[in-house]
DNA sequence: CGGCTGTACTG
DNA sequence: CAGTAC
DNA sequence: GCCG
């Protein structure tokens, strides 16, 4: 029998997840990164938890199979280990069945010596194919790629780096601007799908529990506004974990024990679900100090405590701003522009303007790329502002680049304000990435545009798309996820963790893991493959 | 109780 | 250095 | 705010 973990619950196992109770550690070696996603989701959403690590909590571990199961980890710690191992299609099985189904069959043996699997299933030979990538101890030191395996996970990717870089990098196609004015969503073009046809998704995520989101969402800004970014950021989590559960909640029991729910959200959960309503939140919005230091930090260069500075000096508007001297530059443009930066951008114009900068920097150096990150790359129908990636083939041409682009943007009227440039690259200096923020017009108009220039050297370039494209959430995930390996993530590069000696500045001169494309950085920290409309976690 | 990403410019 | 932004 |  499975021996229940009983915490301290009821001995009716609760009623809202059949995988309520369990603690899950995946082995994700040699799993379908889609569905490995969708098992992730489908273990939360049931009730289970899910470790990073095989750590002591851990009631189950799941692996493809015994071979992925050795390779990635310690056969000493898996023999002390007390817990369940059992085969992914457990989970595959229960989920079908709408229950646990008996474990018996799924069992995998861990014998120190353990090169016989129990029973496996024929089906799985199939999907357990190469299951050596990871030759050495837990930690891969490397990710050589043969070219065997390239041909397995991304079957196209033969030609130059550029061309292909894991996806839609440089291969949306280059229709002409003004054929593709009209997909909302999706980009038009998407390689070959990865086995699995999106359509066998049972999920129907509708907007069931918006009432709840969207107050919390209302929170976020407002304790952002104040400068609790921590704060803030439990209740962005929090509507992640909301926004997947499969019905509509009704009671704080229902979320009692989710990732990232405690006792305070439980509580404005049930107020929600029984009043219609949150009193902290009214509360909040009749404030008259806490609305108009919201509405001063939406200027862009003004903060918190900027924010604050203003409405003690008894400011109350915007106007009240523009007459005060103390303004920095930037937040008089923030302000002149106020209502112009808010203003989103739809997708066709961020496309055209994508392929007219492309233009624009092709005349400068011949085989520079470029490319629009942010929320465009994910995908979104509209977007927020323009994240501009760039880079050169040869490793060496984007030195200098973003002075002179900027020059002739400027010239050609595209750009029009500066915000802050700063370049690293100018011969000599280290590995630097060139920076430049500013406002910018779609052609033939004057309504104002936040854009970003990042110029980065071809070898960390890499790093530099993911970071840019995000989301956030996304890189916030990836870089605690480098942490867990030892390494330190940011948009530069892959690093050892430079233990003790200060990952300071100068720690910049340790030279980051050589990853050329999204994906190889992906499987190096062994992250599920994301495709970049499918980062807007 | 302390961490919650980490880095660079502006003034 | 504080503040800000990505 | 949540988590360990």
């Amino acid at each position: 029998m499975a021996p229940k973990r009983t915490k301290n619950k009821a001995p009716s196992a609760d009623p809202q997840g059949m995988f309520a109770g369990m603690v899950v550690f995946l082995i994700e070696n040699s799993v379908q990164s889609r569905r490995l996603q969708i098992w992730k989701q489908k273990l939360e959403q049931m009730g289970a938890k899910i470790e990073t690590h095989l750590s002591k909590k851990v009631s189950h571990v799941f692996a493809m199979s015994s071979d992925a199961l050795f390779h990635h980890v310690d056969k000493d710690q898996l023999a002390r280990f007390k817990g369940h191992v059992l085969l992914y299609q457990w989970l595959e099985d229960s989920l079908a069945a709408g229950e646990k189904v008996s474990e018996h069959l799924y069992i995998l043996k861990v014998d120190p010596e353990g090169e016989d699997v129990p029973d496996k299933n024929p089906k799985l030979e199939a999907a357990n194919r190469n299951s050596s990538i990871h030759g050495e101890q837990s930690h891969c030191k490397r990710i050589k790629s043969s070219p065997e395996e390239i041909k397995h996970t991304n079957e196209e990717s033969k030609g130059d780096i550029e061309t292909n870089t894991a996806s839609g990098l440089s291969n949306n196609e280059p229709n002409s601007p003004s054929s593709v004015t009209s997909g909302p969503e999706i980009p038009s073009t998407l390689d070959k799908d990865v086995g699995t046809p999106t359509s066998s998704l049972p999920y129907s995520p509708p907007d069931l529990n918006k009432d709840i989101t969207e107050i919390f969402g209302k929170l976020i800004n407002i304790y952002r506004a104040l400068g609790d970014d921590r704060r803030s950021f439990s209740y962005y989590k929090a509507i992640a974990v909301v926004e997947k559960l499969p019905f509509k909640i009704e009671s704080a029991d229902q979320v009692k024990n989710l990732p990232g729910i405690g006792k305070s959200l439980q509580d404005h959960i049930q107020e929600i679900v029984t009043t219609g309503k949150l009193s902290k939140l009214e509360h909040f919005e009749t404030d008259e100090k806490v609305r108009t230091i919201s509405l001063f930090g939406e200027v862009w260069g003004i903060g918190p405590a900027t924010a604050l500075k203003f409405y003690e000096k008894g400011h109350r508007a915007l106007d009240d701003l523009k007459s005060d001297n103390s303004l920095t530059n930037v937040q008089k443009l923030g302000l002149k522009y106020f209502d112009d930066i808010k203003t989103r951008i739809p997708r066709n114009e961020v496309q055209e303007m994508e392929s007219l900068l492309q233009k624009v920097a092709e005349d400068i150096v011949s085989g520079v790329v470029v490319v629009c990150g942010g929320s465009y790359r994910r995908g979104k129908a509209s977007c927020g502002d323009l994240d501009i990636i760039i880079t050169h083939p040869d490793g060496k041409s984007h030195k200098g680049f973003l002075q002179k682009y900027v020059k002739r943007l400027k010239e050609m009227k595209l750009l029009r304000e500066d915000l802050i440039f700063s370049t690293h690259s100018e011969e000599g200096t280290d590995q630097g990435v060139d920076t430049y923020f500013g406002l910018c017009t779609y052609p033939g108009r004057e309504l104002r545009h936040r854009i970003d220039f990042k110029v980065y050297p071809r070898d960390i370039y890499a790093f530099g798309l993911i970071a840019w494209t995000g989301n956030d959430v996304l890189n916030r995930r990836l870089r605690l996820l480098a942490e867990s390996k030892g390494y330190r993530l940011d948009d530069t590069g892959l690093f050892p963790a430079t233990h003790g000696s200060g990952s300071k500045r100068g720690a910049r001169g340790t030279t980051s893991l050589k990853l050329e494309t999204e994906k190889e950085v992906f499987d190096f920290l062994g992250f599920p493959w994301l495709e970049t409309y499918e980062r807007n976690l």
